[in-house]
DNA sequence: GTCTATATGCGGATAGAC
DNA sequence: GTCTATCCGCATATAGAC
């Protein structure tokens, strides 16, 4: 056994994973990838036929994870409800930048982005109390996207009106019901 | 005289805006640049210290340009205005979306951003009939660049549900009267 | 499955002549 | 102000041996 294994498909990803968050999006690289698994570049492409291959798979555990905690949320009002999950997508965003915006690109819709695309539509429609109602969802989606690229970028400054997140949330829902 | 100039400080800046909006953010590189001028890459560097300083310089100049967008909109109510300030921010982002999203990296809050903010300012706090209301600012900020974002990325769909536009466009100034 | 060696391409930036 | 020549580093990806 000259060339025994060395790695698993869980520890790239968990590597990978891990060069995103410590370097960014240029962090993550084959080379680099390679090097924290212990071993060459040029293996790695028994595991992913290309890099766009590893991003694909990276995307979708993302959207998994992501999914998971906006699910797991407690009972409550539907407006409570969605004003908590708001709060889990900002720190998922804040706590994953480079992962979340490699999510952010496009994608094709299916698989577990669309499941996370149904989650938020949920929620966003029992505030509502319209079934589907994915002008109100989009309408969410794009604040909460907007105002976690804003806060990542430092637009809002070190002290930042973070202010403006609580007063857009409950801004958008009351206006939901009055607008109608 | 060799060498006669061959290229004016306006020149280089019109065509480096015309390779970001045919070929996207890596459409521009300092030798694509020189290319289209008809010179040699290194020749910039006599009118660029280096890519940072010449990417500024786009930064700026597209603040200006959307900033005089935004001032320059009709006469009406403070909310209609509003709403035609939106119009055009939208507009703008999808007629120059490489530029757009190189003003949006993390760039100092000063010079032609920082006009670009308060006229945003202005126009909000209008509505909301409260001086500097930096909240309802940043929540209205938000919603237009998480819009754009996700509508430039294809994260709606092709014929996506753009109605979430003027649903979260409406409900956001009708709830900052709401939820005062 | 891993290795070494290599092909190929891109980018930013500099030195020094004219 | 422009040129030629060049350095340097980075990246994705492949060929073929073990």
């Amino acid at each position: 056994m000259p060339y025994p294994t060395r790695t698993t498909p869980a520890a790239i990803l968990e590597s990978a994973l891990q060069l995103l968050e410590s370097g960014g999006a240029d962090g993550l690289t084959m080379r680099s990838l390679a090097e924290a698994l212990g071993i060459k570049a040029p293996s790695l492409y028994r595991h992913y036929a290309d890099r766009a291959t590893l991003e694909a798979a990276l995307v979708a555990h993302g959207a998994v994870q992501l999914q998971t905690m906006l699910k797991e949320i407690a009972e409550g009002t539907p407006a409570a409800r969605l004003r908590q999950a708001a709060e889990r997508y900002r720190e998922f965003a804040h706590a994953h930048p480079a992962l979340y915006a490699l999510m952010m690109q496009p994608q094709p819709m299916t698989g577990a982005p669309k499941a996370l695309w149904n989650t938020v539509l949920k929620l966003s429609s029992a505030v509502t109390k319209r079934d589907d109602d994915t002008a109100a969802a989009v309408a969410l989606w794009a604040f909460l996207h907007g105002f976690v690229s804003l806060e990542r970028q430092g637009a809002f400054g070190a002290s930042g009106p973070q202010a403006g997140f609580a007063t857009g949330l409950t801004a958008l829902m009351v206006g939901f019901g009055k607008s109608s």
